[in-house]
DNA sequence: TCCTTCATGTAACTAGTTACATGATTAT
DNA sequence: ATAATCATGTAACTAGTTACATGAAGGA
């Protein structure tokens, strides 16, 4: 079985504990989510492929009549993992963003579109950063360093761009020339 | 006709001047290529669709005997294009990071794989940073001053990666606790 | 001669999203 | 009551990539 890069995703979190598809999703979207998004159609069907490939072990854990299917890692699951994260090929981060693309091709509107166009642009930044910055724990215990490196990188570079995007903004608006 | 993103780029490609989807391409690899990427499975067959729709104009421009079709943005083109770019509603911008999702569940494997990891991580940023540093025009004119600040955000966040990815992965080797 | 670049295209595939359906439990 | 949350799932769709095919022109 072929394993994509959202199969390790879910590996990875059910090695930090058992899971429900439910629970994954929920930790990715307070932790992986700004760099790896994933919805319910690809976890469940995946949970699913993963436990036929024997990675991970789905049991029954229902709360009262409420179904709940726990799934935790197995050797082979955990293995297979360690190999993926130790293996360090480089592969290129990939990037899109809409606004960006506007911003690019905005040479031929008007001067102010293009600066509420930045603006927008560093609020839209600035509000990641803080929405990252909340998931901070606030106590200085630290179980697991790397997913806390990864929170502060959000926060950095959500930072950095919201800066980047007021300083363009603040700098349009500065000149004389063009309207 | 629903346009997509994609279908804008093309529309914002053309309107720098008449284009065949091979131009395209070249530009788009050039220069939006960082932010928003695009294939040839994609160009031609919107290329058809946005003539269908009448926003480009197709015009025969063979160079010899070797084919060659130049696309021309209509007014009505321009007029969706416009509309597009003054269209300043906030999208959330994507990433998606296959080294950065290793990283983040790297707390399982050795110190030294993790460091390595960050490395490798930092120079790919140094590269992308310096690929990007190479496409800035020598000479001082600004013919299109936007195009310059998003290549110019482009090397910033990239170097600002790098950065950040040098800084960790010193902090880690520095540690003393963990193998 | 042969490799690279110019140039256009398509079919098959992969990944991922959206929208929906179902139903139990808990909080207001 | 009823809204929100917990919980699982699927079908249809959309976007985008990959791999391939074709062929001419130009340079080594």
């Amino acid at each position: 079985m072929e394993l994509t890069n959202t199969s390790y995703l879910l590996l990875g979190m059910v090695a930090l504990s058992p899971m429900s598809g439910y629970d994954i999703k929920q930790m990715a979207d307070g932790s992986t989510r700004h760099f790896w998004q994933i919805s319910y159609g690809q976890i469940y069907p995946e949970l699913k492929a993963l436990e036929k490939a024997g990675m991970v072990q789905a049991a029954e854990a229902a709360r009262g009549s409420r179904q709940r299917t726990l799934h935790q890692l197995t050797d082979t699951g955990s293995e297979a993992l360690t190999e993926w994260i130790s293996d360090s090929t480089v592969t290129p981060v990939e990037l899109r963003d809409e606004m960006l693309l506007k911003l690019f091709f905005s040479d031929s509107v008007g001067k102010d579109e293009r600066i509420a166009l930045a603006r927008k642009m560093a609020g839209r930044h600035r509000d990641a950063a803080s929405g990252l910055a909340a998931q901070e724990p606030p106590h200085l215990e630290e179980p697991c360093p790397m997913r806390l490196e990864v929170l502060r990188f959000g926060i950095g570079l959500h930072t950095w761009c919201a800066d980047f995007y007021t300083q363009l903004a603040d700098r349009l608006a500065g000149e004389t020339k063009n309207v």
